[in-house]
DNA sequence: TCCATACATCAACAAATCTTGTTGGGAGGC
DNA sequence: GCCTCCCAACAAGATTTGTTGATGTATGGA
């Protein structure tokens, strides 16, 4: 989780990192239909739980799912948030409409 | 660039992989202003030109810039489709806004 | 032709990342 | 209490990724 002040630039490896692993990206579908606990997580990926343990805790770390402990079991969401700040990152990178004309460099 | 037949998760990673790096991330926020050429990378983001070579090689074979040669020069730009592409895969990550109600699972 | 420039590519190393197996802790059930 | 289940965390190894410096290639100027 984001410690001290940190650039926005971190902030969006963070995130794109986070999203940037097929073991990952499945874990996100699955949570897309709700809440799951590990151990669904583990028999529908079919992945090893320290794996699955492995990617749980990047995502978490980046904000991107939260955990909620219940007796034995913790269930884990997707942060609705979260997705918000990928897709503003996103629209912040887009190409300006507006061509600023070949300036032409080094020529 | 794609080879073969590719799923739309591996697509996702290359994406999202080429995203997860400061150097490729300063890279992109600077073709944002137009086509640059590497020389004025090199000086604007103070790093070596291989390093700025290798790295606009991911974003090329990402298909998030494309180059232009004009005599001695190599101009990059960024590929607007690509964002596009980002945007939508993002799209389809989001929670879906119907809570599919917590459907007990392990318990 | 010879040289300088702009860039790609390679090789070698360092560092980060991911996988697997193991260990340990908390929560129940008996 | 003891045992089992669910999961996190650790350790060790393999793989991937990024950096640096050297080399190669094309272009253009003298």
């Amino acid at each position: 989780m984001a410690v001290a002040s940190y650039s926005q630039t971190e902030r969006a490896v963070e995130l794109f990192h986070a999203l940037s692993d097929e073991t990952r990206l499945g874990i996100i579908e699955l949570l897309r239909k709700g809440e799951r606990c590990v151990c669904e997580l583990t028999d529908t990926l079919d992945a090893a739980q320290s794996r699955l343990s492995f990617h749980l805790r990047v995502l978490k770390d980046a904000g991107i799912v939260s955990d909620r402990k219940d007796g034995r079991w913790v269930h884990y969401e997707l942060v609705p948030d979260a997705f918000e700040e990928i897709e503003t990152l996103v629209a912040g990178m887009k190409p300006r409409a507006v061509r600023v004309g070949k300036e032409a460099c080094c020529a």
